[in-house]
DNA sequence: CTGGAGTTTGTAAGCGCTTACATCCATTGA
DNA sequence: TCAATGGATGTAAGCGCTTACAAACTCCAG
């Protein structure tokens, strides 16, 4: 049985005091001073260092040492015009979907000296166009988004001040922007063939919600055209749209299982919809593939973790991630823009098999 | 089978021209020219309506529009000397452990007006150092930072520029930082309390790296604590420090299985951990719990994926991150800080049972 | 009417940094 | 010896914003 209580110990107070703040940063003036040249030498030394006389050099750096002094972003930012910084906005972070991705585009930023600042939009339009305009606000030299599906305003701003865009997780073809993707009609597609192939003609699919996220429709599409070609009508395809979660995937399932006309094969749009999925199919007492075949789509670590493991199409995160910072680092204003398409695969793990028609 | 493979079709051009850069982002003086007023009350418009009369904050918020001007933040925060933004910094994005706790932090700043910033570390101090030099020099007014374990020189600069902190995941004494946790130690030795009071004897643990992790120490700490209290040699118990990954769980639990001594109890660092020992011990045809025992930590969304489900630590994640939000919000300068103690809970799935003697 | 209080708006001084330009100094070749 | 050269450093003008202070206006009691 599960215990599950919290009882909070608030504000238990501990005296002490902060011990007279020395009165905040300390700036280039602070340095130039201690180190006895003036603010510019301070800058080149921290900026282009081979501007400066190694004597000189040394003698600022100890004094940076000794102060600690870190230089103000903003001021940096407003003086330069450049900041050096570029922003991925993600739809959520509670899944490992995106993680993966965001950590190499971090690395390969990294290398040139290049920071990120990450914003997650739970999946609201709204809040990814405040989230834009934020880290536009704060001097982005670039930005990450994933998909392409916003309006068309967000695009006009960003093309208007000039902030270089590059779509991930999906193709985009609009005009301005540079991609780096995969075909997720085209992978869900070759999923659901190798799917119906084995017999299935009965075809569920638990999805993202479709409205402002062109990679769950793309995907939806890619099954329905399957359908279609495999003498299938698409209309017979049972949908559910939910949030990505594991229980939200296993109500799903469940949903579909208790109902007449049970699916021999529901399709996931993710790994944690599949997952929850196995679980909301076991809960029912069937047994998965020999019940019903789940897939599920991303091939992030936790597909390995249901019984059995998912069949589910491997995206190749991190070299989209990768990709995406050069595409963002290497932008010149010459105002072509890149289309980098990247390959998926099917990795078979279990949880998809063959209908036998008698069993269902 | 699985197959894996990608293939890049790089660098596809498309020709479009961004048409001519209208030159960078509008500034408030382009607002307060085109409402013909001074930039002084397009700024109080902005941030403080009430003071300005109906009237002209009308004419005001139309130019706004119009021009979809987006205040510079560098600027802002260098003429206030404050941003209204926190900075997260957090050991991996990795996996949802630290993924709710987060969303809490993030929406309780938004109900003020405040924003985010998230970098993550990578369980490197160093790195953690470069971030929180970053988050500062961007302004942060506070930072969020998971465990308390870190070199005394990052707190005395943090003291030195007058920046709050509050300590999360865990509990900290430590002069002038607030914190909000809970009882690593504890947690873990109530755990493993429960555990050998089934009868384990040969117990095995798989832990984060525990340097520079308060956390993974504390808890290590109270499984010996248990053990020593149950009449168990603590030096008996076999210890394996690895990363968080469920493929690193799975290869640290077959090391220990395939040992002359098999444990009849592996208790994880946390439940990605716990996962993947769950997978190993299958792996070698072993029973869990049947042959042997796991238990997790964290109680993540994942936990009950694992068949059989795992038994494991909750964790109040989002009240935390609500509560450091708040701490960050309600600071004062007073030098007072808060100590506030979560408890946490063990939930049973089923990974831990009864150890029977004859069967190992 | 008029003076003062209260409200609304404008003026201008920075915030901490970069960088174009000016200045200074040590070399060097004639 | 001196002008020309080039490297090292300094000067100062902003970058876009906030805010103390001043100015202007409104309103009403006296």
């Amino acid at each position: 049985m599960n215990r599950i209580f919290n009882r909070a110990i608030l504000g238990q107070t501990m005296g002490m005091n902060i011990p007279s703040r020395s009165g905040g940063q300390p700036t280039l003036e602070d340095v130039a001073r201690e180190a006895t040249v003036s603010t510019a030498t301070v800058s080149r030394c921290l900026n282009s260092p081979e501007q400066v006389s190694a004597k000189t050099r040394e003698r600022v750096m100890a004094a940076v040492e000794r102060l600690r002094y870190t230089p103000n972003f903003g001021a940096r930012a407003l003086a330069a015009k450049r900041t050096n910084t570029f922003g991925a906005i993600i739809p959520t972070m509670d899944n490992a979907i995106f993680a993966r991705g965001l950590q190499a585009f971090q690395e390969a930023l990294s290398v040139r000296n290049a920071t990120m600042l990450v914003a997650s939009t739970n999946y609201d339009p709204d809040l990814e166009e405040k989230q834009i305009r934020n880290l536009v606000a704060r001097g982005a030299d670039g930005l990450l988004l994933i998909g392409d599906d916003r309006p068309e305003a967000v695009y006009d701003l960003l093309r208007e001040r000039g902030i270089p865009v590059v779509v991930a997780w999906a193709l985009s073809e609009r005009p301005g922007v540079s991609c780096v993707g995969f075909d997720n009609r085209l992978a869900a597609r070759q999923l659901a063939d190798a799917a119906l192939a084995l017999g299935h003609r009965t075809v569920a699919m638990i999805s993202a919600h479709t409205k402002s996220n062109d990679r769950a429709r793309a995907r939806l599409e890619g099954i329905r055209q399957s359908m279609t070609a495999n003498g299938i009508d698409p209309k017979s395809l049972r949908l559910v749209e939910t949030n990505y979660s594991i229980k939200r995937g296993m109500e799903a399932a469940i949903g579909m299982l208790r109902d007449g006309q049970r699916p021999t094969l529901i399709m996931c749009g993710n790994d944690v919809l599949a997952a929850g999925a196995v679980m909301g199919a076991k809960s029912l007492g069937l047994d998965v593939p020999g019940d019903v075949s789940v897939t599920g789509f991303d091939d992030i670590e936790l597909a390995m973790l249901t019984e059995p493991g998912l069949t589910t199409v491997h995206v190749p995160h991190r070299q989209m991630g990768r990709a995406a910072a050069q595409l963002l680092l290497d932008h010149d204003d010459s105002g072509m823009n890149k289309l980098v398409c990247l390959d998926t695969s099917i990795v078979e793990r279990g949880s998809l098999s063959r209908h036998v028609p008698g069993s269902a």
